[in-house]
DNA sequence: CTTTGCTACTATGCATACGTTATTGAAACC
DNA sequence: GGTTTCAATAACGTATGCATAGTAGCAAAG
């Protein structure tokens, strides 16, 4: 359609033959990646439909690999995919946020738990220390952004420390969903600063290797906000975001 | 190919015409369903391959809906598909099974907190007891397949009455996943008698409104047969099921 | 002005065509 | 005998064709 049968569409075969090297995957995964892309930093935003034929033309692709990365992103709950309508992406209402801290409190209470049990190397201590130690130092600077990617980091280096590759996969996949939802609450929600004490004491329970102190710790935290991002949500009367 | 493009064709795009009523869905759908029955029912097993032509042939449609179906089931992971074999089920293994009796106990216990924290009406809980009972009975008449079936379909409804989607789904996805070894370990394993005792406290917890008495139980209960399952099969030796 | 019916269109779901590439088997070579 | 090379083939990834079904827009009726 868009680009003729040879002209342009050799050309695009073979899009990476000089340096590029981080070109892997198909079209449909390089479909998956950017669409993902789109949404989690909000150039699509909750509710945008998007139609294969759009998504194609975008990504300089036909309807097919598009059509594949899409049944992906329904599978992993960002999008949904009505027949005439393309995919839209979901919103998050308040429900879905305690669903997901639900969730996230159980698996990251268990990740969290076994660390404490297996005990970690003082490198792998240092690791999450650095990032407890730039959630600070963002925090005195008022960078709330950094703030947000460092908790990011500790939380996500805490799940892979637990070395249960499901669970670190299941909880990408709700961190991914409810991120927008953080971005746009992270100016709207209190100083997080009672964050980095818990932060903290989970990593002292960690490195005492007390298990039960950590998975309470790392729980309550977790009650914790997830309580005050649903109260701030209903609060704000956003039922989508 | 296989059919010619009219004459075959055509009853294939009305194949329900008549009186079915339950064939909802698209071929995409029926693939993915039909597909995975035949994952979880034995008939492929643990490592069978099938290339996108053979599952195209034997559900009469074309590649496409079989693909889309692929993709995904190995999005669940259930199967994987590898670039000239088609799409092979993934064999489960002690180290597997680790890592998904780790996750359900963290799910199922916050479930049954949940359900604890929240009460359940009569009707509920009668639901719940008779689904020990049937395990009770079943029991004494030594058909280990109706337990099983008791057994799941108790956890199934406790998790349903937690309320939350999203924990829905993910356990029943992790209960797909290992459908298969527990067909295979029911006659291998010991006669689950504890279990009832550990069913019947856990109703008696959410009866008396203990949330975490209630999910005390239930992890206990989902990590002692976990344990028991992860033995079994490195006593076996079965690193493959 | 609202509602209903019709028509043209458009996005889709599926089938199929096509080029690429891994794999398999055979033949030649060490 | 074992190994390597090469070619044929098969399976896949992607593009495209096609029929269907839902939608939107418009017109006519109330």
């Amino acid at each position: 359609m868009t680009q003729t049968s040879k002209a342009e569409r050799s050309p695009s075969l073979r899009p990476d033959a000089p340096g590029k090297s981080a070109d892997r995957g198909s079209q449909a995964d390089q479909a998956y990646v950017q669409l993902k892309q789109l949404i989690l930093d909000g150039t699509l935003p909750a509710g945008a439909q998007m139609l294969e034929l759009e998504a194609a033309a975008r990504l300089n692709m036909s309807r097919t690999p598009v059509r594949e990365a899409m049944v992906r992103l329904r599978q992993e709950g960002i999008v949904e995919i009505r027949p005439r309508h393309g995919m839209r992406v979901l919103p998050i209402s308040a429900d879905d946020m305690r669903e997901i801290y639900e969730i996230m409190t159980a698996l990251e209470g268990a990740a969290a738990e076994a660390v404490a049990q297996r005990g970690l190397s003082n490198r792998q201590i240092s690791t999450l220390q650095a990032s407890v130690r730039d959630m600070k130092l963002s925090l005195e600077q008022e960078d709330l952004q950094g703030w947000a990617t460092a908790d990011a980091r500790f939380h996500h280096t805490l799940v892979e420390l637990s070395g249960n590759q499901r669970l670190i996969q299941m909880v990408a996949q709700l961190w991914d969903q409810v991120h927008r939802a953080r971005l746009l609450t992270l100016r709207l929600r209190p100083t997080p600063t009672d964050s980095n004490r818990e932060h903290e004491a989970l990593v002292q329970a960690i490195v005492d290797g007390n298990p039960q102190e950590a998975r309470a710790i790392h729980e309550e935290h977790r009650r914790r906000a997830g309580k005050m991002l649903v109260e701030l949500l209903e609060r704000l009367g956003l039922t989508q975001i």
